[in-house]
DNA sequence: TTGCAGTTACGAACCAAGTCGTATATTTGA
DNA sequence: TCAAATATACGACTTGGTTCGTAACTGCAA
């Protein structure tokens, strides 16, 4: 049993989904996607990759001056934590809640519905 | 428009979840909630309901010396609030992706699996 | 009446997150 | 070669969330 994974903060999130990206990436490359989106200093993206990798949410290599930064926490794991979260402090437990509003609101596409549509059949197969 | 709805804390949606459940309640009995869940002294939860009310996330009914709060924010409202930040930040963007997980990491019953159903079935003909 | 139990109000303390300035080291190209 | 550009490290500051001690008020029971 493995230990169980840090929660990453709303920062720590954004910079997760550049690395999951690009696979691997420099303090650089995630400070100059993230400042497409909003206004950030270079440093405050350097102290905040530092600190994921003290607390085990990313690895780097160090053999260069430039490190190279890779998640150590998968997207998959980390959707799971988090939804889990949710689903028990605002959902009472129940999924198929979380479920009925992220469909009920939100116009999904007749393609998205039968991958959807798919997979209940699976389900149900069981 | 009306102002966009302040976003609740950790401690705040606990405090919310028991308001909703009982419609309305004083400081007490969602404190006796919460002291099942977790260790937290009488005064701390009074604080956070205070700090609620100032926030407008509760109101209250001073006119006894006990007051009596009621949400002043709806489940369903706040659950489509985080879902949907949820789904930005973490499921770029795709609440299928959302539902996908959410209904791949749980057992489901044939019960709820009906219901979903029921929904999908009614998003397929539009 | 008086004191005890229950209540609100308030401020202090602490911690985590986020932001950034500055020091220092390294690389590179003019 | 050496100055400019680029990198990391680190500490200080601010803000917000959380916790709780203590004071002050109120109502009720003995």
């Amino acid at each position: 049993m493995s230990a169980k994974q840090v929660k990453p903060t709303e920062s720590e999130l954004e910079i997760l989904q550049v690395l999951w990206n690009k696979e691997k990436a420099t303090v650089r490359d995630v400070h100059e996607e993230l400042a497409q989106q909003k206004d950030v200093g270079y440093t405050t993206t350097l102290k905040l990759m530092q600190i994921m990798f003290e607390k085990g949410l990313v690895k780097r290599d160090e053999s260069n001056k430039t490190h190279i930064y890779e998640p150590l926490v998968s997207r998959e794991k980390t959707q799971k934590q988090l939804v889990g979260k949710m689903v028990d402090t605002l959902f009472q437990g129940s999924p198929t809640q979380l479920v009925m509003q992220a469909l009920g609101n939100h116009k999904t596409s007749r393609r998205e519905l039968e991958e959807i549509q798919k997979l209940l059949d699976n389900l149900k197969n069981q």
